[in-house]
DNA sequence: TTAAACTTTCAGTAATTTCTGAAACTTCAG
DNA sequence: CTGAAGTTTCAGAAATTACTGAAAGTTTAA
């Protein structure tokens, strides 16, 4: 299995950018590879069209699997497992953005719930509670608007943005129109 | 300058979580200290409530400063620069995502764009070069939406949510007003 | 039950990132 | 000027993270 320099690129660069998005270089590679090959690819297939270990290789295809990004794929009459990407694109976005939020939003979130309950010991440390209550709904507020982004689906957002406008027009045209529902 | 029990955990939860925000354990602490703390801080002062070397708060702070997370600011009659937030925890996290998206998402649209260009030299790359093509609009699209957010402005997005009904529902309720701007 | 085909684990090594502290630099008062 | 008060830089040390490859494990076919 011979990468085109096209694959390569793409593939050397989502390597450069995974350790930016959450996962290392291998891992980032081993994504790229998997999602631009039409192919299931087995584990030996990508160890050696990236050179990297066969040990590697079944980390960080534990890893990807763990992020819900590839699956297995089993080809009747084949004795080992080949791997495919785990849906579109779009999906494979939103399991990232998920993962991504799990593991950079919610335990802050959770931290910030906890030292919001103490009772403040002195009048700096309310004034340090107000702070982290406002860090937190402003997380709150962000979570359920990627949530949103979710919802949406690829189809209905691109609709909204060819809209032009934005989301905030569109608000203030439905605040005219019902202003006994606006806050 | 002695922490509270409250800061202390604060601070330390910022610094677990900076490194995955983008920046290292000592400048997520310095962070959290800048910003709950209600004075303005000196250098020296960051290093001893931290207990880390003074070299490494300069190179902290420089790097805050390039986040445009903090500022200087100058007490008069003061030898020493001293340090608070650059604004409000709004504009702190609009800067971040800022920051981010020029370091997450800005080089690989790029690279997708020229790869996108290049005329496929086989048919394989021909579906390859589909599928960046789908990514690179996905990207697209993921940025526009955190730009929505960032023109929404803390309040607007505070009203969104408390609707309830989410905006898929308002962008159909409009487009039933007006089905001629629909997609 | 054996052995071939394949996968996973993990101890040790390699690579990368972060941190320290001493030296060099800057600024200003006298 | 001079030196005190402050800052920055950067080479090397420490800490962390990623990778290899050999050994142990699993599955299946005969």
């Amino acid at each position: 299995m011979k990468m085109s320099p096209l694959v390569t690129s793409a593939v050397l660069h989502f390597g450069e950018m995974g350790s930016r998005w959450g996962f290392n270089r291998t891992v980032g590679q081993m994504l790229a590879l998997i999602v631009l090959h039409e192919e299931p690819l087995s584990a030996q297939e990508i160890a050696d069209a990236l050179s990297i270990s066969r040990g590697n290789t079944s980390m960080g295809l534990k890893e990807l699997q763990s992020w819900q990004l590839i699956k297995q794929h089993h080809i009747p009459g084949e004795r080992k497992e080949f791997f495919i990407p785990a849906g579109s694109i779009w999906v494979l976005a939103n399991r990232v953005f998920e993962e991504r939020r799990k593991r950079e939003i919610d335990p802050t979130m959770s931290l910030l719930r906890d030292l919001m309950m103490e009772s403040a010991s002195s009048e700096q440390d309310s004034n340090v509670q107000a702070r982290l209550h406002e860090i937190h709904d402003l997380l709150e507020s962000v979570t359920a608007w990627s949530q949103e982004l979710q919802n949406l689906g690829p189809e209905k957002l691109d609709t909204l943005m060819k809209l032009g406008a934005g989301v905030g027009r569109i608000l203030e045209f439905k605040d005219k129109l019902l202003p006994g529902k606006s806050a």
